[in-house]
DNA sequence: AATTTAATTTCATTATTTGAAACTTTGTTT
DNA sequence: AAACAAAGTTTCAAATAATGAAATTAAATT
């Protein structure tokens, strides 16, 4: 009833939007009511029930014959809060900035005291550079990586900072945790960090943190860009974005962590 | 490699298999990580992994070429997690208490000021009744309503108790708002709420608040019995049972709504 | 007990999935 | 920059699974 295209994606694709079917009724739900919005003929809605059910999609109650959501999705869903929430609620915002700045853009999250890269938007000229969505990077040396240490509450940031290799990557790497700390004191201060070439030659960029409105550490994002083409002081102009972009990701973030509970 | 069972449900089990997997990753992941772990054929790894991106199941970075979880899943997660949450946490609960009492079970949230059966477990000896998982009843007359209404903060308990028809199912059903406030004062004093045949003749039944840690309001639970099988003194003795299911659900429900972030 | 409505099963037809192999692209080494 | 290796993508005939009209059974409703 609800359309009568053509459906991608075969069996798969209309198991989805069965999924999508009894989602939207916010409730269990009882077959009939499903076959109605459902587009696909009785039989074959029926079996897919029956396979979204097997695969704990779905659960379905034996003596009332109702539909509901079923644990696997709301154990897929836990995790990957958990562990992607940030990259596709960011998503469009990065889109956004990648297109008003035309620079290379990272998201990253703390990973185990390290930086663990959730997305990434290539400049219009890339540039070559050792950083990619999934990679893992040191937290230390990197833009992304000072600007969430900075914004941890002391005892983590204390836990964060000793976990950190101080290996000398280029010859302006931070090497100890006093000078180290002292650069987290002033990014704190400041809202913002750069890195001038502390993980990778050439490499610089400015990023800031993405907070919650009460300041819960979500993340970080950074703009990239090379000595060839930038200084610290052209990245700075960019303070602006950057920070508003990440206002706006942090606000969204905080929107969906915390669903209303109780009516 | 994991496996090399058959497999249930044919594609779109198999689809949700490679879900499963680029989730076990807790990071975005590349094709040939995922191929590793696919109990199929490099074809048709790809051909899934695609048609869960063409579904928004995953995303999948061009420039980068990983996959990770996508945003469809975490707009399905978002709403299952508000509408739904608390029944998959609390079913292998009620499965328990459903073992030790035989009675009948049910688990409701508010909805609108109404009660919203949630799920539901059958005595052996099974009540004719008038509810079911999914269906909406009012909340002034029935056990789990009552509890949940007396555990509202004072906004929100005025809020919902002016939405109230206070329509008389039954010479026992509170008709009036003082008379129903004051019993809401006695339910929060004692921690429980009782079902005195004010919605049906005959229906009876024990019910708790579902509460977090902090208090929030999560939902409710009952036993329910009838007077020919039981009085509210026997009801009673269900009083402790009930109450630590309820706290072993709510506490459960806290730590799943809280991911921690920022490493 | 009769009737309507909801849920489930059947089965020949039709469409999709399958996977070995070939191919292309991308990244690495000499 | 050529040669090599690894990752990613496409092809196509054979094998398999999905389809849906109709029949059947089960559950409400009269």
């Amino acid at each position: 009833m609800t359309t009568e295209a053509e459906f991608k994606d075969g069996t798969v694709g209309k198991a989805l939007a069965l999924l999508d079917i009894v989602e939207s009724f916010k409730a269990p739900v009882k077959f009939n009511d499903i076959l109605k919005q459902s587009p696909f003929p009785k039989p074959s809605t029926y079996r897919l029930l029956q396979t979204l059910v097997s695969q704990e999609m779905l659960s379905h109650n034996e003596d009332s014959g109702h539909y509901a959501i079923g644990s696997r999705l709301i154990r897929l869903a836990h995790s990957a809060w958990k562990n992607a929430s940030l990259a596709p609620i960011a998503a469009p915002y990065l889109d956004a900035l990648s297109n008003a700045t035309g620079e290379t853009i990272h998201l990253a999250k703390l990973d185990n005291a390290q930086t663990l890269y959730l997305d990434k938007r290539n400049a219009l000229k890339p540039i070559e550079m050792f950083s990619n969505a999934g990679k893992i990077g040191p937290a230390y040396c990197t833009g992304v990586g000072k600007a969430m240490l900075a914004h941890l509450g002391p005892t983590a940031r204390d836990k964060h900072v000793a976990q950190q290799s101080f290996y000398g990557y280029t010859p302006k790497t931070f090497t100890n945790a006093a000078d180290f700390n002292a650069e987290l004191d002033a990014i704190k201060r400041s809202g913002v960090s750069f890195d001038d070439e502390e993980h990778e030659p050439r490499i610089i960029c400015i990023a800031v943190p993405v907070l919650g409105p009460q300041g819960a550490l979500y993340g970080a994002m950074s703009i990239t860009s090379s000595t060839e083409r930038a200084t610290l002081q052209d990245l700075e102009q960019y303070k602006t974005d950057l920070q508003n972009t990440a206002q706006q990701i942090g606000a969204s973030a905080a929107a969906w962590m915390l669903p209303k509970l109780g009516g």
